[in-house]
DNA sequence: ACAAGCATGTAATTTGTTACATGATTAT
DNA sequence: ATAATCATGTAACAAATTACATGCTTGT
């Protein structure tokens, strides 16, 4: 149940329509959640009708106009007890380790190519994340928000980090590639 | 469509029931994957009327008896295919950054405890990676499944190392915390 | 023979995905 | 004016989660 209150939290942050939130999806939100703009489309109506978030007066209400929300009080009281409570982690879940795992069984096939195609979306994505890191926050984050999202993205930055050794590792493994050198960077 | 070939892989690798697979599922396969009994129950059956499966001859037809599943070549194949195809990285999906960002516009609350809950629940999982690690891979790998299911759970390793830096970071600038010395242990 | 636990299964709901449809806006 | 694009929305489906039900097996 967390799209919702990726909602909510977006919603706070800035009153959106729902395709401004499509697109932030994309970027900063979607560094740990993704979502369709039919999934977004169709949890404004529920969040709407729950009470928990309404259209800014003078929003046109036809078809293809823009339709902005903001968050209504009971929202932010539901976004608080969702911080708060308790929940436990998740197993990740990947399906390229498991075509590994299969590969195991019925053979390779051309899964190292895979591999090092995945390896490199990664990398790209990191050196995405780093752009964002030294542009969005390259002087000391002020206000506890700022801290709080720049923390989120080097959540980002270490997950994606973590897959490129991860494939690295198994590209030369695999492939009796010689080992490359450093390629991920240094932290900043 | 991760599910069904995951059962494949692990038909393959063992002739199992469907109780059997859920008890897999909760180790070995798990690093990357996870489902419930009902889902690997109505999977099988599925699988079975489509022709990749089959119940092994002698299993008992009724309800509460054990009931033996092996691969039919149809499956096979199908697997080798998953295999091999192109299919892009999706991105990490994970509540926790996503409360922390939400944390960032209402509040903290009690959410450092948490991260530092989180912290230490995947310091354990991290622990028993390293132990299956020690214990099923003691001597170098002879087969390629058996090099391949390390590889897999060096991926497990290395994503649990990277939420422990990620939390740890987190903890330390969000309480004030004095740094730690290295608690995650070297790479064996 | 009875309780406790195991193995399989059904049902209902929620969440996520894919395909398509329609009204507005913008650029040429 | 009309084609291309944007914004919103509907519909059908697949996957995942949660709750519950029923028959076997084992131990006492």
């Amino acid at each position: 149940m967390s799209l919702p209150h990726a909602l909510l939290t977006a919603l706070l942050e800035k009153p959106s329509s729902g395709s401004e939130l499509t697109r932030r999806f994309d970027r900063s939100i979607g560094y740990f959640w993704s979502a369709t703009h039919q999934q977004i489309y169709r949890e404004l109506g529920k969040l709407e009708r729950a009470g928990l978030i309404r259209t800014l007066p003078g929003g046109a209400p036809t078809r293809g106009q823009k339709k902005e929300y903001e968050v209504l009080p009971e929202g932010r009281a539901e976004l608080v007890r969702w911080v708060d409570q308790r929940e436990d982690p998740k197993v990740a879940r990947d399906p390229l380790p498991l075509r590994l795992r299969a590969a195991g069984v019925v053979g390779l096939g051309g899964l190292v190519d895979e591999l090092r195609r995945h390896r490199d979306l990664h990398r790209a994505r990191l050196a995405e994340y780093r752009e964002f890191d030294r542009r969005d926050y390259a002087d000391e984050p002020s206000t506890q928000q700022e801290r709080v999202q720049r923390l989120v993205l080097r959540g980002g930055i270490d997950v994606e980090a973590g897959w490129i050794s991860w494939l690295t590792r198994a590209v030369e493994e695999l492939s009796g590639e010689a080992p490359e050198e450093d390629t991920a960077g240094t932290d900043p």
